[in-house]
Order: structure tokens, then sequence, then C-alpha cells
DNA sequence: CAGTATCCCAGTAGATACTG
DNA sequence: CAGTATCTACTGGGATACTG
């Protein structure tokens, strides 16, 4: 994925200069991956769960509660072949496996946690905006005709 | 979806040093529908290009590049419904629309970079461990007496 | 240029049942 | 307990065609 096709015309339309803030950002290569990866459903749950301590399959399904037994099996699975967490299985009967954040997964907890504060700071705001967007959309459609008088 | 009990029992789980680790994210209450809907597929991505500088549609689904005409619309829509981008139309022939940042995307970029460059620097990490993982598991299904050699 | 409207498929997640 | 297997429903997103 790359932007071949810059080329809107002999255009100086991008001045040169202009990538200062940004340019640092810009998933568009491989962290993409990374991002779609941990960006899903349950992983983030899963990580901060296990930020407090090491846990076990069943009290991770119990202190997730809404995730189903199969995604917490798949996504445990790819945070593992990812190298975020890592499971410790203790062969006994009944069995016995507990999950743990490896050293990556701390740092990227780490790295993760100012966005996640963030939404947890700001969805107030967000519904906020929801709201107005809606009601402002509502006027622009709900004038029709409604001059009963 | 909440997270009823975050108490699993009476655990001073939190031991000394568990680094800053504790407890502050656990994405369980409302944050995460704002996760959600910023860590899809292209959010980020129109965020990390919009912090350059305002655009056009045409220059962002040519900058992105991968982007259907219709995701960047539903994209673009979505983030001005949540107040992070702003649309500006000028009624004129033919049309011109320019998106740009709010005050509040652009915090939420910055709280996302942290995450967005931690996933950049450790993509090769990650890309090892599966790596590794994938041949430890062909290792255990593997040797079937395919000791061809 | 900047969209909207449809159609449609692939992938994701839930429920359920079974097992070492 | 800690999974695997299967079946299905839902939806995100691409391709395509049309419009003000």
């Amino acid at each position: 994925m790359q932007n071949s096709s810059v080329e809107h015309g002999p255009g100086p339309s991008v001045p040169a200069g202009a990538l200062t803030t940004g340019t640092m950002y810009a998933p568009t290569c491989r962290g993409r991956e990374v991002l779609d990866r941990v960006g899903d459903k349950w992983s983030l749950q899963v990580l901060a769960v296990l930020a407090d301590r090491t846990m076990r399959f069943g009290e991770l399904r119990r202190t997730i509660d809404g995730i189903s037994q199969r995604m917490l099996t798949v996504t445990l699975r790819t945070l593992e072949r990812d190298g975020i967490v890592i499971r410790t299985m203790y062969p006994v009967m009944p069995p016995h496996v507990e999950y743990a954040l490896t050293p990556l997964g701390k740092t990227l907890l780490e790295a993760a946690s100012a966005f996640i504060i963030w939404a947890e700071a700001h969805v107030d705001l967000i519904e906020e905006a929801r709201a107005d967007y809606d009601a402002r959309a509502a006027d622009e459609a709900g004038p029709e005709g409604f001059r009963t008088s």
C-alpha cells in the first residue's frame, strides 16, 4: 500500500514543508497491522485486565464478562502468538493454565494507556457532539413542509 | 456490556511495584465504544493525514489510497458526528469541501500517537514472535516421522 | 468535485455442543 | 478446568453505478 499516484498534476499542491506536525504518525506502513490486531474488540480488554495480575482462563472469562469462550481463546492465542501475553500450562488434573503479560505486552499497555484514558475522559464530549450533530441533521431534514399553519 | 464485577475477590492483587500499570485503564466502561469507533480500519489513518493540514475529499482519497469512496465518506461522517473532524463546504461550482481536525481531534491524535508509534516501533518484534510461535507450533505438530533425509 | 445508493461477499463473533 | 469444533447471523467494507 503506497501512494503510487500522488500525481494529480504538476501542481505545487504540497508545499514541501507541510509535513511538519504529523508525519510522525501516518500509520501508512506496517504499523497498521499491529493496530488492527490490538484494536479489535477484546485485545485491549484482556491486556488491561492482565495489567493487574496473572490470571487463569476462567478468571479472565468471568472478569471480562461479555466475552465468549471462543473469543477469549482466539484473542489469547493471537496475543500469545504476537508475544504480548505468555501462557503457562501446568499439566495437572484438572488443567491449570495461567496468562500473563510479557515485557512487550507491558510496554504496549503503557503506550496504549494514554489512548484509553483519553477515550474514557472524552466519551461525554463525544456523545454530546453526536447529539448536536443528530439534532442539526434532523433540523435540515425535518422542516419538510410542516408549515401546518 | 459492563463489568459488573471488577472485584473477583478480596484481592490485594496489585503487589508493590507492579509498575505504573494498575487498574487505571480497564476499558470496562464506556470508553470502549470510543475505542471501537476510532479503532476501525480507517479512522486513525484519516486522523493522521489530517494532522498535517486541512484537506479536500479528493485529496484524502488519493493520499490514503486504498480507501474506497464509500468508506472515506462513512469514516468522515462518523468522525464529524463525533466532533473529531470538521467539514467546511463552500457552495460553489464545482463543490469544494474541506476537512480539518477539531481541537478535540487534535487531542485524540496526540493521545493515540504513543500507541501508533509503539506499533510501528515493535512491528518487527511482533512478526518475529509470530514466526517463533508458528515454528514451535509446527514443531509440535510436525515431527510426524518426516525425517526424510 | 463530492458525494449517495445498491449489491454482495468475506470475515468476525455469538451460541451451542463436545473433549482431554 | 480449559479448551476445540461447528454452525450461523451479522456486518464491515469493496465494487459499481448514478447525481447535484
